[in-house]
DNA sequence: CGTGTCCTTGATACACATCAAATAGGGTGG
DNA sequence: CCACCCTATTTGATGTGTATCAAGGACACG
């Protein structure tokens, strides 16, 4: 499971991309499985939100009052540490459910990093909800159980990596979870800074940086600039996500 | 939430310690919640197995065609990794349920610390339990948003603490899942071999093993052999593990 | 009593953090 | 269009926490 893509878009229909028509859009997010009737409720009860970058959609602590689908954007997920660092827990894309969490608090923050729309919906109306249409909630179980095998994938990474190999999964990541989404463009869109990456990955964001200045000498990515990235050698990276050292 | 602890007693009855009764005990795991009827219909899905020390559930790739609700006894899940080390993903035990994941695949190894008893049941089966009991489905889904915190947590943990914070903050949580289930005993039992807390920490064994040299010279835990451990100094534990550096 | 597994302890190495400073880029206002 | 500022990035020099390598000790078990 990739730890940067826990969603997972059930059964194989290419994603159109047909103008986005709001969470009650019967092929998105947590309503793909929907009837129209169902799709009709939940218009009622939810309601759209655009963003700009930057916007925080929750903070560690806050009571946890609404769930936030995410229809365009991307998502930073983040806990504050006592000393000050950040550690970020995800990032969220395109048809993830975000702020949905056990407990009476969100247990992190929630930042844009792009300009992005949502469907928000109180929590208390979406628990309905899920009472009401089982294949919603069978649907939000499958996210859940899809963002617990990809953080589990990330905890290996973190724990366990060289700082390339964690780059180099932090990448491939990145770009699945691009391809899983919108057409798979060639150059993948990246809106998170180095110490966003840094927070990530469990390393400092001059590491991050060494890295990346590595890799691009040595001809395995590209950043043709306006936080876009190109992968040049995906079989590369692999090799190095996986384990085996390069003597860059 | 406690990176040891998935699992959360919905209401805060105090845990009676009734003789177990398997799966369909009321009071018990994801059938908490049910009636029964239900709790019959389950008696006849599913089976108890008692299983030795060091018996595996399953193997990491295994078709996840089985979970386990476990019973008794302390189980451990870990991730084998290219170079031949294992990263332990968490621990399991009373209460919990284990081997219900997203994808066909058992995404990790599943071992007994400890003797163990529990209920098995074929993934079919409580699928369709699942979509015949919401009130159990809906338990399900708060134990994996449970299980989703508490990964969240100890990512925290690995990726940005101190090998000190780290081993106290896996001390704290031990105590705490142990607390919540049986009674609060003063020896907490610990089935787990410093490589395995090493291989949950991101640490080496050896590192385990002279942090645990170092509390115990302190005076804040004591070993009084037979797999169990007693914390002497918990405000100094809850200290360490929050980051203050202790110069040991 | 031997053998295997786990644990402890020491010496050394190294990957990454930390500290520091220069450079690049992007937006804003004059 | 340029000057300015702010933030992000790059690059270098140095430090250190933990891994690694190595060896001995404790304990359980047959």
């Amino acid at each position: 499971m990739n730890p940067l893509d826990s969603a997972r878009w059930s059964g194989s229909e290419p994603r159109t991309q047909d103008p986005c028509l709001g969470c009650a859009s019967k092929r998105f997010g947590i309503c793909h499985p929907l009837d129209t009737s169902a799709l009709d409720e939940i218009s009622h009860d939810s309601d759209r939100h655009c963003l700009p970058a930057k916007s925080v959609l929750f903070r560690e602590g806050d009571a946890a009052t609404r769930s936030y689908s995410v229809l365009e954007g991307t998502v930073k997920l983040s806990r504050l540490l006592p000393d000050g660092r950040q550690q970020v827990v995800g990032f969220r894309f395109r048809g993830d459910l975000v702020g949905y969490t056990a407990g009476p608090n969100y247990p992190f923050d929630a930042e844009l990093l792009t300009p992005g729309q949502f469907c928000r919906i109180e929590r208390g109306k979406l628990d309905t909800l899920l009472r009401r249409y089982p294949l919603m909630e069978r649907r939000v179980l499958d996210m859940c159980l899809g963002e617990l095998a990809a953080t589990q994938e990330h905890l290996v990474t973190v724990a366990r990596r060289s700082a390339e190999s964690r780059v180099a999964a932090f990448l491939l990541g990145l770009s699945e979870a691009h391809r899983r989404r919108g057409l798979a463009q060639p150059e993948l869109p990246m809106p998170m800074t180095r110490g966003d990456i840094g927070d990530f990955l469990g390393l400092t964001l001059e590491t991050v940086s060494r890295t990346f200045t590595a890799f691009k000498r040595a001809g395995w990515i590209a950043e043709p600039g306006g936080q876009k990235l190109r992968i040049l050698d995906m079989g590369m990276l692999q090799s190095l996500a996986a384990g085996e050292m390069a003597d860059i």
